[in-house]
This record gives structure tokens, C-alpha cells and sequence, in this order.
DNA sequence: ACGATATGAATGAATG
DNA sequence: CATTCATTCATATCGT
């Protein structure tokens, strides 16, 4: 992320690449910690940004992973934590920055931090400009999160409109009526209690 | 092994430079990564060996980086990532150092700090001029610093267990668990018991 | 010119 | 959610 200036984009693709993207290295995953491939982190900004999706339910995350996993080797806790700090870093990058809550940034910013993505996928070399209305998926094809499941919002969004800009994603169907997309806006009357992790717990310890 | 700070000053007075490439020694070369001046890093040395500072909180971080304006170019996330660094560092080294060795660390020698490298860190001809050291209040007169004290050190945490004793099963909304964190009403169905993860780590866990 | 080291930056994983 | 720790990448700088 973060193309501005260095990146030390290096993740190794394991296995399985479908996406026929970049070369096969063999490689290090001997390490503990997983190391998102390049696709899965697209995939997970395309839904961070594109789709607005936060904090995931179990049931996200469980299909994220899923579907993220055809990239290379993920668990669900891997997603879980990739949103959780996604969300804590750009909320901390502005609490650096825009601190104190009254004075009104005329020049506003400047530089702070690193423009990031915001608004859209900008980051990756490649995608075309086009940017298809309908299908949120780039590359991927399925579609993590337009079931009709009921989103995770249900609770308390307040704010969480703050900044994710979610761009048109054709569907945000704000008119009410089901909106099939997760995010926000979802009320739903189950709670859909999660066991969350407890299904898959047996991976998620280091 | 040898003099932490070789840093090279090269104070400027402010952003600018566009050039970035680094043709010239001896310019500014703020292309990438941000270059702590040596008041800079006087400073920020100051606050980690005399004042304690340790993890500035975010509204220290504000303070201290407006400080430290005045002496160059530097955002926020400097002073963050500043800090994030020294302390890993410093506990980094002392871990191969004191580790092994002798483990009969008595715990009150909480202190680890090292004097050494403060109070004349300069040890480059390169200098800024003029500049005398001593009191860093030199225009700010702010207060970063918040106490001279910091215990640290004996945490040796390794991996512990900390489960829960109600685990998962916050089931689907009416049960009437526990974790009544949020009110959740007994016979409120909408679950909307987002806590969620506020326990939930345990099984996530080993 | 390199190689080594110091250190800024980024981020996965946890903890509270 | 906020904060913190550990690792790792990237690059600036110095030594020889």
C-alpha cells in the first residue's frame, strides 16, 4: 500500500497463485506471521475501500478468507487482523495529525502521512482506470460480500461514515429495502451470533 | 558496538527541496525518508532518556512533532515512528546483551537507561551551528515531558494463558449470557451484542 | 564501489 | 478500539 514512496512490497507468492499474476518464487514463508500476497491485498482494499467494509462479522471474515485463499495461504484470523489495523492505522495517521478538534485546517493538511488510497484503488500498478460499476471484484471474480447475509451493521455505524467514501458501488441501495451489500446500513433481525473463531479456532493459533 | 547516533545534520529549514534526488551531498535530501536534524534529535533523546518518554501518546505526538518544527521538517508520524524504534531497539540490544548471560537481573534495576549515549550525543564535527545543547527549551517552552520515571523492564511476558472462563457462547442473542457489557436486554433478541471480540480472544487463542 | 550498520517506515499480531 | 511489541524492509551513512 502505501505507493508513494518506498515500498517494500515483498510478498512472496506461495502457492497457488490462480491469478497467473506474478512469477512463482519459492520462498520464505517459514516465517510465523502470514504474508499477504499481492492479490489478497488488493482484494482486502477493494472491499476496505470500494465496498466499505471495516470490522467484518464471523461470517465475512470466513468468506473473505475463503476467498482470499485461492492467492495463498490465509486464515480467517489473518483477515480479522488485516481490517482491525487497516482501520486502527488510519484512524491513528489522523489523530497525529488532526489532533485538536477545533482550529480548521485552511491549507488543510499538507503533508501528513501518506495520501494513501483513500477514495479508490490507486495503489496498484496495474488495474485499468476503468473501474466497472457493477462488480466489485477486479480479478476476482467471486464476490465476497454481496449475499444477501445480513451485514454487520446492525449495530452501531454511527460514524462510520465518516470517511469511508464509498464510492458508488452500484448497489448501496441506501433507499432501504434490503441492501444486499454489507456495510452500514444493515439492519437485520437476527443477530447472527457468531461463534466466529470458535469454528475455526484450531488454526488460529500461532 | 559503537556510537548510536551518526547521524548527519543537515538541518533545513523547512520542506521544500523537490529535488530529492540526492545529487549533492550536503543538501537537503529530503526525497524519502525523513532525516532527523540534530536537534531533533537532541531533543527527542531528551525526552526518551531525561524525560521518560517512552510512547508518546497521540497528543504528545502533536506536541512534540509542532516542537520539533521548528528545527526541520518532520510529521507526526516521525516523532511515532521515532520512538516505536528507539525502544524496540534499545530493548532489542539489551536483550541479547542481558539475556542469556546472567538472568539474576534484580528487578529494581528498572532502569535501563542509558546515560551514555545522552547528554553529549554529539559526536560528529558536523553540528549544527551554533546551537549549545543543554535545556531544549529553546523557544518552545513547552512541556512535552511528563515524568522522569518509567518502569520497565521485568516484563517478561511470555506466553500466558489467559482464558476466559465464559468463552464463546454468547449465542445468539436471548440467552442471557454473560458479558452484559452492553445491556443488552433480557429479552431484547436483536442481539446486537457487537462486544463481540471484547473476549472473544480466548478463543482465538492458544 | 561495496558491505556493514544504523535507523526510518510499515505492518502482522497481540494485549488491554 | 487504542496501544504496544516484534519483525522486516528500505535506505542513509560510514568504514575501509
Amino acid at each position: 500500500m502505501e505507493p508513494q514512496q518506498q515500498q517494500q512490497n515483498q510478498q512472496q507468492p506461495n502457492e497457488d497463485n490462480s491469478s497467473g499474476a506474478k512469477g512463482s518464487f519459492l520462498c520464505r514463508q517459514s516465517s510465523t506471521r502470514w504474508t499477504p500476497t499481492t492479490d489478497q491485498i488488493r482484494i482486502l482494499k477493494d472491499l476496505y475501500y470500494n465496498s466499505g467494509v471495516r470490522s467484518p462479522s464471523a461470517e465475512q471474515i470466513q468468506r473473505i478468507s475463503a476467498r482470499l485463499r485461492q492467492y495463498g495461504k490465509i486464515e480467517g484470523k489473518n483477515v480479522f487482523y488485516w481490517f482491525q489495523n487497516h482501520k486502527a492505522r488510519e484512524r491513528q495517521k489522523k489523530r497525529f495529525t488532526t489532533d485538536v478538534p477545533m482550529q480548521q485546517r485552511t491549507v488543510s493538511n499538507a503533508s501528513n502521512w501518506k495520501p494513501e488510497d483513500y477514495s479508490f484503488h490507486n495503489k496498484h500498478p496495474n488495474v485499468t482506470p476503468g473501474f466497472s460499476s457493477a462488480s466489485p471484484s477486479s480479478a476476482g471474480g467471486l464476490t465476497v460480500g454481496q449475499m444477501g447475509n445480513y451485514g454487520y451493521g446492525s449495530v452501531n455505524m454511527e460514524k462510520s461514515f465518516r470517511d469511508c467514501s464509498i464510492s458508488a458501488s452500484a448497489n448501496s441501495g441506501v433507499g432501504g429495502s434490503m441492501n444486499p451489500n454489507y456495510g452500514w446500513v444493515g439492519i437485520d433481525p437476527y443477530c447472527s451470533s457468531y461463534s466466529f473463531f470458535g469454528k475455526q479456532k484450531s488454526i488460529m493459533k500461532p
